[in-house]
DNA sequence: CGGACAAGCTGA
DNA sequence: CAGCTTGTCCGG
């Protein structure tokens, strides 16, 4: 028991960029009964006041001298509640990154200072709860499964996307529950409320009395913080349940190979029949028998679609910025530049320009000399132009850069996978080149290319509203093609869990990407397998635990710009 | 991180 | 040696 006279030491972080320490402070004792861990507090540091948090509490321990410890300057208000710090600093270590990141996250955006008053409107349930993945059919409305987790009383609900949070916020709200929206909502998910809900940074939120954390879309790319460190909600998810004895809920239409490892046999699945009619229909098209070299990249089921003008299209083509390849008619010889032998593209009309050099020249195959030059990946414009030529109708091209509104309404879009992003609603979805995901150097693509195929099922809905698919293809054999096909995402999974167990690769193994100069010195000094991959280096270990202490265990050099980046979600 | 302070460089 | 730049270290 603490002594109520002696005097109360706070552990400060400060809200320092680069400064990872922690300095002690007196907690003046007006203030007292305001000071708890996660608190937010101003401090002196040296000649500025800066602002932190309480990340301890307790008497003097003597690492400074009790009459050189300056007060806490001033209390700013509630900050995240101590099992939330303890699980940033869990955070920081798993993702070998800095703490003050998610602490900002899991901090109110402005100070409060006094709590709201508590809302519950559900009874308290006494029932033993359940944890695991939840598999939905994609087409299907995830709500039905989202609301039972809720049920036995307060819930943390990650949704990825913002829209999404307010969708189903409200419908939360309109069956009769008290919603705190994250963030704005902090000051009342504190207090307590039935159901905290937010985007991937809510899994930091403060959510009093916690009894289920529930994860929608667990696949979804979007749960992964971009920036440093690279925390994931879904694993944030599980280990805060884990914490804090609650139930941690999965819901996803394709559970992640992660979700599916930490659930082993609590997996509720749809039947059979209920997942097929939850998902449209799956036209394979295998470009090997439509064009065995390829010069379009339009099938005839595709163009069958198109032409319907009551059908509403969406083309997605590959990411931007890959090369775009020319081939001679005649001699079938990739066209190439004369000075660096890269590959060329079309500039204009009849003038092929190197990407790499900048050189250009007349577009003459420079093999046999012929005019006829074939297009094996065309650009996006020429693409539209040639989806317009074959449709009958308009074609508008969707870029991810442009602005975030609905574009104009039209009957056919073009675009790279952002346009399932974009447009809200479609008959058919069309994949031109799916195997520009499945093929990419990444150990996630299968999934990333499955998270795709969902995102499609969602916009054209189940077959029996006309919801359809085309994948064209050269791998229609595929282990995603054959899930989807069939609607099963259970087939990728097997298989997937299988080659990814054989390499090494997560959940069956750890890996950290490390950039910077010094990298490939500094990686020597720790116990991890490293290879150098274009221009920085891959760390892997057993397992994120091995990973994270491996990378700890190392001091990094003073001044170095290591860049240490754990899943990275690039690789 | 940003300030303090010390050591090093330049020009008269 | 003043005046300035550059580098290192510390903060409770």
């Amino acid at each position: 028991m603490l002594d109520d006279d002696a005097p109360l030491v706070a552990r400060v972080l400060p809200d320092v960029s680069g400064l990872e320490k922690r300095f002690d402070y007196l907690v003046p004792d007006a203030v007292r009964d305001q000071v708890r861990v996660g608190t937010i507090v101003r401090i002196q540091l040296g000649t500025r006041r800066v602002g932190g948090w309480v990340v301890g509490l307790g008497p003097a321990d003597g690492t400074v001298a009790l009459d050189r410890l300056k007060p806490i300057a001033k209390v700013r208000g509630w900050g995240p509640a101590p099992e939330v710090i303890e699980l940033a600093q869990w955070g920081a270590w798993r993702w070998c990154g800095r703490i003050r990141s998610i602490l900002t996250v899991a901090s109110p955006a402005r100070a409060v200072t006094r709590l709201a008053a508590p809302a519950r409107s559900l009874a308290p349930d006494a029932s033993p709860g359940w944890s695991g993945v939840v598999r939905i059919p994609a087409a299907a409305d995830p709500y039905g499964a989202i609301r039972e987790a809720c049920g036995a009383g307060p819930a943390l609900v990650i949704v990825p996307s913002v829209a999404g949070v307010q969708v189903v916020a409200a419908r939360l709200r309109a069956d009769g529950l008290a919603v705190a929206v994250m963030p704005d909502g902090w000051s009342q998910a504190m207090a307590g409320t039935d159901v905290v809900i937010g985007a991937r940074g809510a899994v930091w939120a403060p959510c009093s009395g916690l009894r289920s954390v529930v994860v929608v879309d667990e696949h979804d790319e979007s749960l992964q913080e971009e920036r440093n460190p690279t925390w994931h909600a879904r694993d944030v998810a599980i280990e805060r349940a884990r914490r804090s004895g609650a139930e941690c809920i999965l819901i996803s239409p394709a559970p992640s190979l992660t979700a599916l490892e930490w659930a082993g046999t609590r997996l509720q699945r749809p039947s059979r029949l209920a997942e097929r009619n939850g998902w449209p229909i799956v036209d394979v098209v295998d470009m090997d028998d439509v064009e065995p070299w390829v010069t379009s990249m339009l099938s005839s089921r595709l163009i069958q679609q198109l032409r319907n003008p009551d059908r509403r299209v969406i083309c997605v083509h590959n990411s931007p910025g890959r090369a775009r390849r020319l081939a001679c008619r005649a001699c079938r010889t990739v066209a190439t530049c004369e000075q660096c032998e890269a590959a060329v593209e079309e500039w204009d009309e009849g003038t092929l320009s190197c990407r790499r050099c900048g050189t250009q020249r007349p577009k003459v195959c420079g093999h046999c000399g012929s005019g006829a030059l074939a297009n094996l990946r065309p650009g996006i414009k020429r693409l539209r132009e040639e989806l317009a030529a074959a449709a009958g109708r308009e074609v508008i091209e969707v870029s991810g850069a442009d602005g975030d509104g609905e574009p104009v309404d039209a009957g056919i879009y073009v675009g790279t996978e952002a346009v399932l992003h974009r447009i809200r609603r479609a008959d058919t979805v069309a994949f031109l080149d799916l195997d520009a995901e499945l093929l990419a150097p990444r150990y996630r693509a299968a999934e990333q290319a499955m998270g795709l195929l969902v995102r499609a099922a969602r916009l054209v809905g189940p077959r029996a509203d006309g919801g359809r698919l085309i994948v064209q293809t050269r791998l229609p054999r595929h282990p995603v093609v054959d899930a989807a096909l069939y609607a099963d995402p259970g087939r990728l999974a097997a298989t997937e869990q299988a080659s990814r167990r054989a390499l090494g690769f997560p959940p069956f193994g750890a890996l950290a990407s490390v950039g910077g100069t010094g990298a490939a010195d500094w990686l020597a000094a720790t116990d991890l397998v490293t290879a150098p991959i274009d221009g920085r280096m891959l760390a892997r270990a057993p397992s994120w635990a091995a990973l994270a202490d491996g990378l700890a265990a190392v001091p990094r050099p003073p001044g170095s710009r290591l860049r240490v980046v754990v899943d990275p979600p690039r690789d």
